[in-house]
DNA sequence: ATGAAAGCGCTAACAT
DNA sequence: ATGTTAGCGCTTTCAT
């Protein structure tokens, strides 16, 4: 491999003219420009990104620690993923990916193997958050911990979200609402979009006086059958339901049409799921998108904010919009 | 951050002292031993990656181009990430993941950012086959290109998946079946695993005198439900399908029963696709696993033996394993 | 506008 | 069993 010294003597300059040339740092003569241009090119150089980092302190990678379990919703998950990849190739970085365990976090950060880190799967009060506040690196989550004080933070708005898809259906003239959310596990660790999502649909039921069940549902179609079996047996009159669970959703419809109630006949459904879901299925449903792939360019935008200052930090919840696909049927 | 030099002064030794204490390349004392590792733990001293990567040529990183264009196939992919990843953590690498597009392997590589490459989403005559050749790093494909000449590869057999997907119904007396396959692109794309799927299932189609179609298929409901309907048109008798496909499979069951046709009663069905996949659907599917995470675990095995000896290149196709479930009817 | 040279924090000869 | 030291290939401060 061809190193900048390599470089400088093809070129006929030193070292640090080329050093310059590439970074831009500093004036350069057109002449000169072109030379080291062309011995670049035809040595085929790169700088050696050890070397850079070690001299610059900086490795132009950032650290994404995303939830790899299989089975829990992958589809939005390799979304998100996608979507901070893309911003972070836009930005010119590499993005290296960080299992859930604790100690890939410390590790990745103290050898500075990276500038900054995007945090996915955010619990409510997560154990990663002392350590990420107390990290050189800046970072962003994806999710809104019960306390961000301090950190950046960017998630659909899943509260507002919950509430849009009850009114929705409110409107309508339905009267008895039911929730089937993420599956038992992710609630019960109070993960952050979960128990926010619950805390919209809840608050929003109890405001306009609606009869109202929540049920976690496992990402498989036998849980989401025994949750419209149970849904059916403990509220028979449920006219309308939210579905929070991409995995679930298809067989949420089939099992209320094998039981007898047509969606939207007798079932009115809004979704909350990432738009190429909620329209791949046999019958479009009524949606509030999960930009994804969005929410993941903007971490990314915001950890270069937070590079440049890190007094940056900041909370962006994306409001929900919801997109009329004729799954809720009108009751007045 | 502390240093080597930090560590060396306050355990009272040298720096190199240090280096082979946490190299094991040198026999050390128990008490100096003992001494260094009080002044590390003391220090949080963490060894800088990119000081290490310069002296030593090697970052201990490797590189993992995925697709990640989503709705192909998510879940898969996401398996094969997982594999790769745990895998990698295993034997002590870390994983930078890199887009599909050309640049961004010579660009990771010859800045020396990573020390080996598992390339995912090969095609049967993949361009980026030549530039891996010509590297330094050595390299790993998932899927097998038509000439893998000088390469390592893994994969699932799918030419003897497909195979045995079609003998297992054969056996059970069908004789006019059908292919629910990969999506158009994917096939025009001459994907690797596609094409052997095909090829399995027809040579075994042929050589068993059934009667037989392939239908590309997109990874939708839509797709599936069209497949489904395209297939009744044209094979009116058929009475068993092979399904390779994951994203269609449930669409591709419901659909034959909403158009008369029970499964198992009237279709009997064989999917290659993932456990998770086939035990969590309504019915449980008689299915070939891909091990999608397992392969992944398999390609890192391979690398960590091709970086000890660049002769360990190797093909090795992972025999395909059929798990009845029940959905084959025995038409004898 | 350009060059010389001092590090950045390690590893691995080459000592003893 | 341990210490000394010469790089690894960059960036950046001084110089001019």
């Amino acid at each position: 491999m061809a190193t900048i010294e390599d470089v400088a003597r093809r070129a006929g300059v030193s070292q640090s003219t080329v050093s310059y040339a590439l970074s831009g740092k500093r004036p350069i003569s057109a002449a000169t420009r072109t030379r080291i241009e062309k011995a670049i090119a035809e040595l085929g150089y790169r700088a050696h990104a050890g070397a850079r980092a070690l001299a610059s302190a900086r490795t132009d990678v950032i650290g994404l620690m995303a939830p790899l379990r299989t089975g829990v919703d992958v589809n939005v998950i390799m979304q998100f993923v996608a979507g901070v990849v893309t911003g972070a190739g836009r930005a010119g970085y590499d993005v290296l990916m960080l299992t859930q365990d604790e100690g890939s976090l410390a590790r990745v950060t103290s050898s500075s193997m990276v500038d900054a880190l995007v945090v996915m799967d955010v619990e409510d009060d997560d154990a990663r958050l002392p350590a990420l506040q107390a990290l050189r690196q800046p970072s962003v989550l994806i999710g809104l911990p019960a306390d961000p004080h301090g950190l950046s933070c960017v998630d659909l708005d899943f509260t507002q979200a919950g509430a849009s898809a009850v009114r929705r259906l409110l409107a309508a003239g339905h009267r008895t609402v039911a929730l089937i959310g993420s599956p038992r596990e992710v609630v019960d660790r109070h993960t952050s979009y979960a128990e926010r999502m619950t805390r919209g649909f809840v608050g929003a039921c109890e405001a306009g006086g609606a009869t109202h069940l929540v049920l976690p549902t496992p990402a498989s179609a036998a849980g989401a059958v025994a949750s419209v079996d149970t849904l059916l047996a403990q509220l028979p009159d449920v006219t309308g339901v939210v579905v929070h669970n991409e995995v679930a959703l298809p067989h949420v419809i089939s099992r209320f049409r094998e039981r007898g109630r047509d969606v939207p006949g007798e079932v009115s459904v809004v979704a909350v799921c990432p738009e190429n879901v909620a329209t791949s299925l046999p019958v479009p449903v009524t949606s509030i998108d999960i930009p994804a792939e969005g929410i993941g360019q903007i971490a990314v935008d915001m950890l270069t904010a937070l590079m440049r200052d890190p007094s940056m930090a900041e909370v962006r919840l994306v409001s929900p919009r919801l997109t009329e696909r004729g799954s809720v049927r009108d009751l007045g």
